[in-house]
RNA sequence: GGAGGAUUCGCCUAGUGGCCUAUGGCGCUCGCUUGGAAAGCGAGUUGGGGGCAACCCCUCGCGGGUUCAAAUCCCGCAUCCUCCGCCA
């Protein structure tokens, strides 16, 4: 939700954004429009309300004398019953008015993404800048073999068995077997430490959550078709902890003191993957279900953008400490989700497409969850809505695809970062010996 | 799944249709007092919306309803507690 003052005060600004991201802009004179009329007949509402108000309290003491027999006063009472009773009536009128007109720009506003930050490169989703390139990717040409994609890789090392997975659950599913389920299992823990160090506190969060966190967090928008929803219990399956980790504190008033609030959730995701047929059919690039440590914190406003830095420094430390090539982008204003006004994605390089795929992203959603999820910070001087950020620390199985894939050797072995050895125990993961 | 009970300001609590424009205590903040502190005394202390302002309106778990008038009566829902059943 956008700051009803920035539309009223300066809807110029917001049709900018809106242009940037190639949404409607005349959603902004809509909205205008209904809050207007909201406002003079909330005004109206509040003046008959006060008559109202006024008109009853005269009704109790007659109506005390009255009953104590004293007669001269029906006259009095009856009149003022009648005109307190069309009152009443008058008032549900504005009030249902007044409602209707609060409805219809409720229901514009929800359809504001948030505002771009200037700095967002803008255009679709090919104009993203490209920050820094971090390593190289290995000549696989040179060290003389052609490198296996993840797929083949995870049937001789045994860590990844697809078919069942298909099996049993469908396309895009998995299981992750032997030293694939390790090799996740110790990445999480290595990534839970990392960001406690980090200053993060460590979550297990609810990956089922009511409409309203799901809602609050931006996801039920156009992000909607991808969500799992079950509906004999009306919960969603979220698609990332940032869901619940964001409505950890919803319609909660913090103390400024104890900002910035900083979580690292590790939950399952689920994602529907609906419109992307045909794209990443093959392997765990794309699945209906994956595990991640998230990043999520809850700032000042003036802070944010110092934090999203932040958080792309751990992003990248991470990856740099599992020794893979990575490239930083700054994403284009076309291509952010509604709640960001900026997002940088790390890509890291998997050999097998010879190209670099996403596995971390980082967004800066200002103020835009907290006003849905009424989360507010208190000090002395104010109340105010905070500011909420989120950052991937560590999807497993794109993490997996790009440890598996870069440090691969010619037999099909995997050679272990060695920040991971000491959580996995392994500085080689092997062949299974009856693999060919 | 079944049966009861609860939900009022940071915490505890009063409140069975109009005098609730919500008690009282604790805590907290400020002031007086003091060399300084404690005690004592006094004031303040839920959020939100509209209005240039004076001020007005909303907010007693949430949503409906009854009524001229609802913390209070009625209906639905949520959460928590107790007991029974089931269960990792």
């Amino acid at each position: 939700m956008l700051d009803p003052k920035l539309l009223r005060e300066t809807p110029d600004l917001v049709k900018a954004s809106q242009k940037a991201r190639g949404a409607d802009e005349s959603m902004v004179d809509a909205w205008i429009a209904a809050d207007s009329r909201w406002r003079e007949l909330n005004a109206a509402y509040d003046t008959k309300r006060a008559e109202q108000k006024n008109l009853s309290k005269e009704i109790g003491p007659l109506q005390g004398k009255a009953k104590s027999g004293d007669e001269s006063v029906t006259a009095q009472l009856e009149e003022l019953m009648k005109n307190a009773s069309r009152m009443a009536d008058d008032l549900t009128k504005t009030a249902e008015a007044r409602d209707k007109a609060e409805a219809e720009a409720a229901q514009i506003m929800s359809g504001f993404a948030n505002i771009v930050d200037v700095v967002t490169p803008v255009g679709g989703e090919e104009d993203f800048k490209i920050i820094e390139t971090v390593g190289k990717p290995k000549d696989f040409k040179s060290l003389g073999f052609q490198p296996k994609d993840h797929i083949e890789l995870g049937q001789i090392l045994g860590a990844i068995d697809i078919e069942r997975g298909a099996k049993v659950s469908g396309s895009r599913f998995y299981y992750l077997t032997g030293p694939g389920a390790l090799l996740e299992l110790a990445l999480v823990r290595m990534a839970m430490e990392f960001a406690t160090k980090a200053g993060f506190t460590p979550v297990l969060p609810p990956s089922l959550v009511r409409p309203q966190a799901m809602e609050g967090t931006g996801f039920l928008g156009q992000a909607a078709v991808d969500v799992y929803h079950l509906p004999a219990d009306d919960l969603y399956l979220v698609g990332t902890s940032e869901v619940p980790l964001a409505a950890f504190h919803m319609d909660e008033i913090l103390e400024a003191k104890q900002l910035p609030l900083r979580y690292a959730g590790f939950s399952p995701c689920f994602r529907r993957e609906a419109g992307s047929h045909g794209k990443d059919t093959k392997g765990i690039m794309r699945v209906h279900w994956f595990d991640k440590v998230e990043m999520f914190s809850f700032c000042n406003l003036n802070d944010a953008a110092a934090e999203h830095q932040r958080i792309l420094e751990l992003e990248k430390e991470f990856l740099k400490a599992l020794e893979l090539p990575f490239r930083v982008l700054d994403i284009a204003t076309g291509d952010l989700g509604s709640s960001a006004i900026r997002k940088f994605d790390c890509e890291a390089w998997i050999p097998s497409q010879n190209t670099y795929r996403e596995v971390t992203s980082t967004s800066n959603c200002t103020t835009y969850q907290s006003r849905r999820l009424r989360i507010r910070s208190k000090s002395s001087e104010s109340t105010e809505f905070v500011a909420t950020l989120n950052g991937t620390l560590m999807a497993s199985t794109r993490t997996i695809v790009a440890i598996l894939e870069n440090h691969q050797q010619a037999d099909g072995s995997v050679v272990v970062p060695k920040a991971l050895v000491p959580y996995l125990g392994l500085e080689v993961i092997k062949p299974l010996a009856n693999n060919a």
